[in-house]
DNA sequence: CGCTTTTGACCCGCGC
DNA sequence: GCGCGGGTCAAAAGCG
């Protein structure tokens, strides 16, 4: 749930970064809550409901549609305008699902309740009035007459209100088509323009350097779930993703991969590397767009490089460690971290240990503690043009996510600090660190992946470890990739030359 | 008993 | 070609 929270954040600005305009400025919030809760009206309209969810699920905007429906409930709770409340009594009579509640809301304002009591004695009342006429009709005649009046009245108002309501769910069912059509649209849109650009820049490419064949050609990001073109290589390719993933299939089999890929995996994300990699991309900086046809988009592997002295897991992720390396001359060991919060999760962490921190992770439990106050130093991060990632999916972050196009398979790196880390190894912000060891110090002990986000109170930390903390709950879903690349995408479409002007940045 | 961590070994890429 | 460094694997150990 806390990590939901997070995502909360960060997907809404995903959301209005990845929803067109014309969805986004047509609906507001409550508007496009209506059709969800709406949609009980209707089958067809259930349909779409599911749909949103689902499509809700592969944006990783689960919250946003929780949110959605208590809005609604606030709308219609605070008894707001007459559209609303018109609008319910027609779904509570016609599908008993939403009855209760819908009736529970509707108590809350005293003028709905009201006319819903009404609504539903007009209807019943008639029909008792006929038998009680049976007993005294002299009596009950005027009020009869009355009673009568009143549910002519309220049932002509209740169609009218039915009526009203059904056509402002047509006009939203269209609009959520309509959304997700210029959706869809958008994301071949973008697909196209990569392909292009891949073209443009292949030409270029193998102009000046065929020899550069050591940067296996990758997509940064699993963008579209088919590629025609090079799909024999892709396989392969996907092999290693699986092999990636699963961390279970066969040795030979990932090394022959890796050897296809002419890299190594975890090459690019040492650090020791990194100015190499960044060269090489630079050299060939848009490869990180493009590639010839032979290149696919291969599943993006996220990659978290942390360094901390903080005692507390704090990303919300749920790691677990599958090596260490004690780096040759750096006190520092180097810990391997993957994701295990979802089956096949790509995001692994690489956590240098500074030495105060080793000195504390004597066992086995403080040294699991010790990794995840996220701080990373990633030089590339600064100039690749994957900032726009990180500014989309961070706005007030400069350089905290980059993609690595010259890992055997995409990379999303995050980047966490702004500075570089200390030559010590010790946290960018200490005294950040301090805090941290100050305000979780209790749950040092506590196991890395059960606390993290409980634990976190809002103001505890500075900015770059909240950030850290919603970037990894984010990336660790598999499906992140996907909303990323809609955002990146849609930052390409959006800011296309600025995106040249990152890759000659790189340089 | 199951899960996680530890740790030695293996493999690969790169530099010399 | 060899050694080094880095990343990963997997058996063993630890822990709840």
């Amino acid at each position: 749930m806390d990590i939901g929270w997070f995502g909360l954040t960060l997907d809404s600005s995903s959301l209005d970064l990845v929803i067109p305009k014309c969805f986004k400025s047509n609906n507001t919030h409550r508007r496009f809550s209506t059709p969800l809760t709406m949609s009980t009206a209707g089958d067809d309209v259930d349909d779409n409901k599911t749909k949103i969810s689902n499509a809700a699920r592969d944006f990783r905007f689960p919250v946003s549609l929780s949110g959605i429906c208590d809005r609604q409930d606030n709308d219609l709770s605070s008894g707001v305008a007459g559209e609303n409340d018109c609008a319910v009594p027609g779904e509570v009579d016609f599908f008993s699902d939403e009855k209760s509640r819908v009736c529970y809301v509707e108590d809350a304002g005293f003028r709905v309740k009201k006319e819903v009591q009404d609504d539903r004695t007009d209807v019943n009342t008639g029909l008792n009035l006929r038998t009680r006429s049976d007993q005294s009709v002299t009596d009950d005649e005027e009020s009869y007459e009355m009673e009568d009046k009143c549910a002519k009245n309220e049932s002509i108002k209740l169609q009218d209100e039915l009526k009203k309501v059904t056509i402002e769910n047509q006009k939203l069912r269209e609009l959520l088509t309509q959304a997700s059509n210029s959706y869809t649209s958008l994301q071949m849109h973008i697909v196209s323009l990569m392909q292009q650009q891949q073209k443009q820049q292949n030409k270029a490419i193998e102009a000046t350097e065929n020899h550069e064949e050591t940067i296996v050609p990758r997509q940064f990001l699993d963008l579209v779930p088919s590629r025609a073109p090079g799909e024999a290589e892709d396989v392969s390719n996907s092999s290693t993703e699986d092999r990636t993933r699963s961390g279970g299939s066969s040795a030979a089999e990932r090394r022959n991969n890796e050897v296809r890929d002419g890299k190594r995996l975890g090459r690019e994300e040492s650090p020791e590397t990194e100015s190499n990699k960044v060269q090489k991309v630079n050299n060939s900086s848009p490869t990180t767009f493009d590639q010839p046809g032979e290149a696919i988009m291969r599943k993006a592997r996220v990659s978290v490089r942390a360094r901390s002295e903080a005692p507390m897991i704090s990303d919300g992720c749920q790691w677990r460690k599958y090596g260490q390396k004690m780096a040759k001359g750096n006190p520092c060991p180097r810990a391997y971290y993957r994701c295990t919060m979802a089956t096949g999760c790509p995001v692994r962490k690489q956590v240098p240990l500074p030495p105060a921190a080793v000195a504390m992770a004597s066992t086995t439990t403080a040294a699991a503690n010790m990794l995840l106050s996220g701080s990373m130093s990633s030089h590339d991060g600064m100039m690749n043009p994957t900032n726009l990632l990180a500014r989309a999916v961070l706005p007030c972050s400069t350089s905290m996510a980059t993609i690595s196009a010259s890992a055997p398979f995409p990379t999303v790196t995050l980047d966490l600090t702004h500075s570089p880390p200390p030559p010590n190894g010790s946290n960018s912000s200490p005294s950040t660190a301090a805090a941290n060891n100050n305000n979780h110090h209790n749950s040092l002990m506590q196991r890395p992946q059960q606390q993290q986000m409980t634990n976190i109170p809002p103001a505890a930390f500075s900015q770059p470890h909240a950030v850290a903390n919603t970037i990894t709950a984010l990336t660790t879903d598999p499906n992140f990739t996907a909303a990323l690349a809609a955002v990146i995408t849609s930052m390409i479409n959006g800011s296309k030359h600025h995106e040249g002007e990152g890759n000659n940045k790189n340089q």
